[in-house]
DNA sequence: AAAGCGGGGTG
DNA sequence: CACCCAGCTTT
């Protein structure tokens, strides 16, 4: 699809530049050390929404852990949970793990390698499928994901909202043109690595930039402007109760349920006060979990920031009256065993009480 | 098309 | 504080 903006390009001469560029400046990764499409697999889904700074380490534990489809597959939910603590979009994990149990299943172990079987995979969207075929089997996809859409909406200097449908479209057409038939492997990590270290949201380095002669925005100025998309909403502030509830050298711990925010993790018991109120967490708690308790004293406060909401914790000490134990959620666990259960990071911080 | 889903980093 | 990030699923 060929339209008039295409036009100021010398493809040949774009590919040249960039890859020329790639070849001389890219990142050692740990997931460049070869071209493992289950190592592939496991990197792209990681890097969803997360820098790779933060991903080698886990990426490393990961992959000591589960070196491949087999070991994944036989893994237990909570030991993969537990594998991802810390990292966030903990759907993430039970959908790679349902995945890699798939391809075991139904194809020996081997990673898919045309576009239709991947994009079945759960968690596999368009941008993880186009990376799989282009990094780990060199097939001409694109990949398009934050950098490549601000990449090219430099490049081009598309001034419409990026987040919207057609404008993807537009721009995965850029990429279609454009993309490597040789290597399109080197390509689409090439534009990665420009928007991760040149082309970055704010201040890019356009005069270090190796394709800056091929980019509209560049020429006309607006780099800084592009690429327009609309502002996130404020979240909003959620009050809870957090409890530490122990005896002797045992703990009770909660598991959160399988759908919703952090779903299948585990955490200190929470109430939460707009619903409960302060006066009423005693007879709240007995009545929910049937576990009589006396609330002690405040032990301190965690303020947590999610992308679409506030958590704002007191922690509070409660001695346990009487046990009636009767809900599946929370369990009696001893203190020396809690880091076996994967918990989010604002109850991690909350074992600094235990 | 919009909302839900984590956490860390930067200025 | 605002804004950013190698997205996918559900509604």
């Amino acid at each position: 699809m060929m339209d008039e903006f295409i036009k100021h390009i010398n493809i040949w001469q774009f590919q040249e530049d960039l890859l020329t560029w790639y070849d001389k400046n890219k990142r050692e990764l740990p997931w460049r050390e070869d071209s493992d499409p289950y190592k592939v697999w496991v990197s792209e889904i990681m890097l969803q929404q997360t820098k790779v700074d933060t991903v080698i380490p886990y990426f490393e534990r990961f992959i000591r852990k589960f070196p491949s489809p087999y070991e994944l597959a036989a893994a237990s939910q909570e030991e993969v949970l537990k594998m991802w603590e810390g990292l966030g979009y903990y759907s993430r994990a039970k959908n790679l793990h349902e995945a890699v149990k798939e391809v075991v299943e139904k194809y020996d172990g081997n990673v898919p390698d045309d576009a239709e079987k991947l994009g079945t995979l759960k968690g596999v969207g368009p941008y993880t499928k186009g990376a799989i075929l282009s990094i780990a089997f060199n097939k001409p996809e694109p990949a398009i994901d934050g950098n490549v859409l601000r990449v090219f909406s430099r490049l081009f200097k598309v001034e419409d909202d990026i987040s919207k449908g057609p404008v993807k479209k537009r721009i995965e057409s850029y990429v279609k043109e454009l993309i490597s038939e040789e290597d399109p492997s080197s390509f689409n990590q090439a534009i990665m690595d420009l928007g991760a270290t040149i082309c970055t949201p704010k201040s890019p380095q356009c005069l270090l930039c190796p394709v800056n002669k091929h980019c509209l925005g560049f020429e006309e100025g607006v780099q800084e402007q592009l690429p327009v998309k609309k502002k996130a909403k404020k979240q909003k502030t959620v009050s809870y109760v957090a409890l530490i509830m122990k005896e002797k050298d045992r703990v009770i711990i909660e598991k959160r349920p399988s759908e919703g925010l952090l779903a299948d993790l585990w955490q200190f018991p929470m109430v939460p006060i707009e619903e409960v109120g302060m006066n009423h967490i005693e007879h709240w708690f007995y009545g929910e979990y049937g576990v009589e308790i006396h609330l002690q004293e405040k032990l301190g406060n965690i303020r947590h920031v999610f992308s679409h909401l506030i958590w704002d914790i007191d922690v509070y000490e409660a001695k346990i009256i009487q046990n009636e134990n009767n809900d599946t959620r929370i369990r009696m666990v001893k203190t020396d065993s809690i880091d076996d259960f994967p918990f989010p990071v604002s109850h991690q911080k909350m074992k600094a009480w235990i």
